[in-house]
Order: structure tokens, then sequence, then C-alpha cells
DNA sequence: TCATCCAACGTAAACGTTTACGTAAAAGAG
DNA sequence: CTCTTTTACGTAAACGTTTACGTTGGATGA
């Protein structure tokens, strides 16, 4: 068994109290019985049960990030970025994976409440009125990193998806392509795939391009998604000169179905994804890509709510990081 | 305030005790009482406070992973297999990121420590004397994954790096291939470097093939590894005709190069990895690897950890889990 | 010198559970 | 019908802390 402060108490010959004191360094005690208290505590090793300690001060120190999925390789950074910065800042993360399952994410949500945790991230998914409401109930700050809700006052961490998307498109003109298109996400996520869609046409529209319908609709922003796009996107307009991929994984799948069609990347057709994965370098030919600051979101979002539990603010303000393109090698100037 | 058991107690009309037995369904109270409180819990919305019920049971439900870094694109599948595995046994996990750092790494010991976690998975490191004393001191059960100590009696699960790195090394063999390089991990890496080294060398000699020095020693095991090993390794030996990557990143790196020197890969030089990273078939080509079952690894970790604290033994089984070749595009058959 | 104040503690209640123990009533045995 | 056993509870202690409150003893002031 590990040791108590009563074992520390006892053996400094000074009350619990004192030692809790001198451990919270609250006012109250000596130099004298501090030395000697914190010698007892060298000797024994003891160290403090946060479990008492949570119970008494409603506070555990840790937080809760609910992930749709651990599989997409956006979630290691985020996840990198929110455990940097929660622990900097004292606390410890537990990880949840809801596979975008409703009722996953309600057994979650009860967990975290039974646990008493300080805070919440939710990641890349809807908020829906069922989670927020129970997330209201349970009192707690809650942060959403690369999502928003359009319904409840939650504060959020994302890039301006429509900007972004449309800083692609534009990069994309400026590199001389006229006939662009684009493999797009769900058309129906309104977090995900709507805006980037959108700033696809607008920049379109500003550059005077009639719109051609060259967009492609996927399920998701997967490789397979990608793979499909790509095909489909060859089949129906040929004479196009460069696309838009909705996300790095997508451009993957584009890339690859390029690769066993013989189409050459940049030669034939140049290439921007979106989202900058770590492995956008390791592409071949290393991908061009927009890219989202996946770690600072991360500490931006952990931040955020450590600043909502300072404060005992329940709001806090939103935070749109800035994209950025980063050239690489699967575009190339149109002549 | 969330309610309380008092405040269940008191509007069913019993003790706090009776509504403890019906919470955890032990012997002691009438069908009808039992309807009663289950009501009156469910119109509260009553949910018990897990950090009080940790404080008297000593058990806090909780699990810790340590992994040295998160961005590698292994942890996220081990992750996975974990947290999967860990919910369905009723368990949360916090993870900490280590960065390969000592004085890191005690202090994430220590702060799983206060917190009394239930166990802890060292997830590819090399376990301290430091923290592995540390971690005796606590008292709670620890399993190594993708990783083991020569050292301390830790169970671990993991695959064979030897023989796996045998097997990929047979598979070119088989195809016909003779004059065969490595681009190894740090040599020094006992637990992942040297087993690959060896099996590689140990497949060869079995084949009755001369060991020309064709190993490149990296520092470790990341994209930037591949592409200088691949540089080195061609000016080196220009001759060879196949290539065994000690892991996929490593690969990705000599494909990369490969890609930027005009070398055609599989048509001038054959390549195989290691790992079967979830990127590994998105490569271009979709790459030739020796598989872990990354995700099993991760779950039987957990199912391991769950067993000892189960049955409440120091020790369990050491699990080898079987690797598995994965024939893509990146290997050619050599006439 | 004596009242006053403050630093330096100790005591005990509280946090929200679980559980050993006690007790009254119901059920069963003879 | 009485005695014993069982069922269905309630009481209170315990888990390891924090903290409000009370109690010292010495320093300070007049």
């Amino acid at each position: 068994m590990a040791y108590t402060i009563k074992d520390v108490a006892k053996k400094a010959g000074v009350s619990i109290a004192t030692v809790s004191r001198v451990l919270n360094n609250q006012p109250g005690f000596s130099e004298k019985t501090k030395q000697k208290v914190q010698q007892v505590i060298e000797e024994l090793g003891y160290e403090p049960n946060a479990v008492a300690r949570g119970l008494i001060n409603n506070k555990t120190h840790t937080i809760g990030v609910l992930f749709p999925e651990l599989s997409s390789m956006l979630v290691t950074d985020f996840l990198n970025g929110i455990e940097t910065m929660a622990h900097e800042l004292g606390s410890s993360v537990i990880v949840c994976h809801t596979e975008a399952d409703g009722e996953k994410t309600m057994k979650y949500l009860q967990l975290l409440n039974e646990k008493r945790i300080d805070g919440i991230i939710f990641v890349s998914a809807i908020l829906k009125e069922e989670y927020y409401n129970y997330i209201r109930k349970m009192g707690i700050p809650m942060v959403l990193l690369s999502t928003e809700s359009y319904a409840y006052p939650v504060p959020y961490v994302k890039v301006n998806d429509q900007h972004a998307a449309y800083s692609a498109t534009k990069y994309l003109l400026n590199k001389g392509h006229k006939k662009i298109g684009m493999i797009s996400g769900n058309k129906d996520d309104l977090i995900a795939g709507k805006p980037r869609i959108m700033g696809f046409k607008m920049a379109l529209k500003d550059s005077g391009i009639a719109f051609t319908d060259n967009i492609i609709y996927s399920k998701g922003f997967s490789f397979q998604d990608g793979l499909d796009g790509m095909e489909k996107l060859m089949k129906q307009s040929s004479e196009i000169s460069a696309i838009f991929a909705a996300s790095d994984e997508i451009a993957f799948g584009a890339l690859s179905f390029a690769y066993q069609h013989g189409i050459k990347i940049p030669d034939d057709v140049s290439i921007i994804g979106y989202d900058n994965l770590s492995i956008a370098e390791m592409a071949i030919p290393p991908l061009t890509t927009v890219g989202q600051p996946l770690i600072k979101m991360g500490k931006t979002a952990a931040s955020m709510l450590f600043e909502m539990l300072e404060s005992g603010n329940v709001f806090v303000e939103n935070r749109i990081l800035p994209h950025e393109i980063l050239e690489r090698e699967t575009v190339r100037e149109k002549r």
C-alpha cells in the first residue's frame, strides 16, 4: 500500500493538516516544520492521492477528447497538440473514439461524466443536440476542434475552410489553369464538405470562369474516395488540367489512380490537396497542399479549454487559425 | 451540482446503503425498492461519482499508455487497439507522450501514480531501470508493447522481429534476387534495430549467399533515414536489385529517392518494407511489406493487462503475434 | 503588567461512495 | 405458537484529502 498523508504526519510528528498545508504551500507553518515534513515525504517517497484530492476539490485535472475515429491521420497531430498543451498545464487527457456512432458517443460521455473530468474537446464531428444537452448538464466547458456548431454557442478552433479552399483554387488559377476539377468530400457535411466546395466555386466565379460541372462528390475524405473520384473525374471531364482535392487522403487516391493509369502528375494534371498531413511530403511526387496547422490547432483547443476552466466563463473567443499553401511538386505552371 | 447518492436515497425514501446496493446489484433489497430506486435515479438523471468510487475501491478503471512520440504512424493503430479493448472492458485510457525523454517519462509516471491508474502499457521504447523500479513501487501491472525487456520480467506483446526480417529477405530471395541490400534502423537498438539486421543476415547466409556489406545503418526509422539511406546504398552498391527497408517510413524515403533520381520501382529495384502502416497501400506504387498486426497488438496488450488485473498475477504469458507478408507492387520477380 | 494580536499549529467535518455490522420484521421449522 | 433463520433494510466507519474553526504560545503595544 502506498503511504498516505497520515503516515507522513505521524512520522513528522505533526498533524495531517500541517502536511497538507506544506504540500499545497498554504500559509500556516514554520520553516522548520516545512523542512521536517519535506524530509519525511522524501524518505517515504510519499505522493499525494489525486483521487482523494479530486473528490474534495471537484477537479480531476483530466480532460476528455472525443474523436470520431483513431485511424484518420489527422487525429495523431491533433492529439499530439492537445496532449502537449494539457500536460504543460498539469492535466492528463483521456482519449475516446466514438466511431462516429451516436450511441457510443453517449456512452463515452456518460463515462466521462462519471469520471468527473474537467472539460471536453470534441473533434471533427458534428455536435448533435443529444451530445450538447448532455454536456451542458455535465456543467463543464467544451471546445470544438476542426468543427463548429451552428445551433449551439460552443467555442471552436478551425481554419476557415471556405477561405482555404478559395486559396487553393486561386493558387491553381494563378498557375494558369483554367479547366479545374474538384474531388470533394461529402457535400452534405456542413463543416468540412460544403465550405470547401463553396470556396472552390467562388474562386472560379471570381476569376470569371464559367462553372462547368467539374465536381465529384464523394461520401467521405478517404483514400478510396480519391481513387474513385479521380476515375470518375477523368472519365467525365478529361480536358481538365488541375484538380483540387478536398483532403490529402483524397489527393493520395487521385495520385494513385493517376499512377495506375499512366497519367503523369504534374505533367498531365496538377493536384493540390488539403490538410498537410505529415505524409504529404512523403508522397510521390511530394504533395502540394493547403495546410492546416494541425498540432497548433490541438494546442489552441486545449488552451481555450483551460482558459475557460480558469476564468469560469462558459464561453471564449473562437479561433480561426491561418492556413498556408505548401508548394511542393504536384502543381505545375500551365502555359 | 450533480446529484449524489444522498439525493437519490432521500427522494426514494431509503438509506444510501440501499441505493448503493441496487447500484452494484448486491443482495439485500426487495424488488419493490429496486424499482423505486431505479425510477428515482432515472428521474434525477443521477450518475455515480467514479472519483468517490475510486477512492474507496482503490480502482480507477483507467490505464495509462506511454508512447515515445505521438507523431509516428504506428501509434495511431496501437492506440486504436488499446482504446477499443480497454473501453470494451470498462476502462479509460490516458495517453502520455514522453518524447523518449527520461525526465519527462518519470514525470509522467509520477502523474499516473498520483492518479492511481490501474495499469500501464509501455510502448515502443526501452524500459529503463529507473522506469521499471518506479512502476514496481507503484504496485500495478504493466505490459510492454512492441518492445521487450531483457533485464526485467515484464510481459510483452511483439512480433518476432528477427523472424519477420528473415521472412522478408527470404521473400526477396524467392523472387530470384541475389544482390540484396538493407536500409536498417539503428543497429544499437536491441529491440527493433538489431533483430531485423540479424534476420536479414541470417536469411542471406541460409541461402548460401556471400554477405557483401550491403547494409546501411541509419539513426532511426524515419522517412529522412530512408531518403539518406537509399542515396548511400545506391552510391555504395549500385548493382543490387532488391532492398529490405527496416520500416515502412524508410521504404517511403527510399521510394521517394528513387522517384527523384529516375530509379524505377520495381523495374530497376524491388523494395519490401516493414510495418504495414495504413498508408503502405497508398504508396506509389503500393508498398509490399511485412506487416505487423498493429491494432491486434494494441488489443492484445490491453487484454493482457486486464488479465493481470483480474487475476492479480504480476505476470502473464508473452505473446508473439504472427507477421504476414503483404504482396503489393514494389517487388518484382528477378529473371 | 496586561490586553491584544498573530503565527503556528491541531481537530474535525466534509467530499461521495462502499461495506461491515446491527436490527427489526417476515418466513420457516417444529 | 414459539424459536430460529432469513430477508431487507439502516447506521456508521472508512477511503485520503482539504479546510473552516478553535486553540495555543509568544510577540507586541500601551
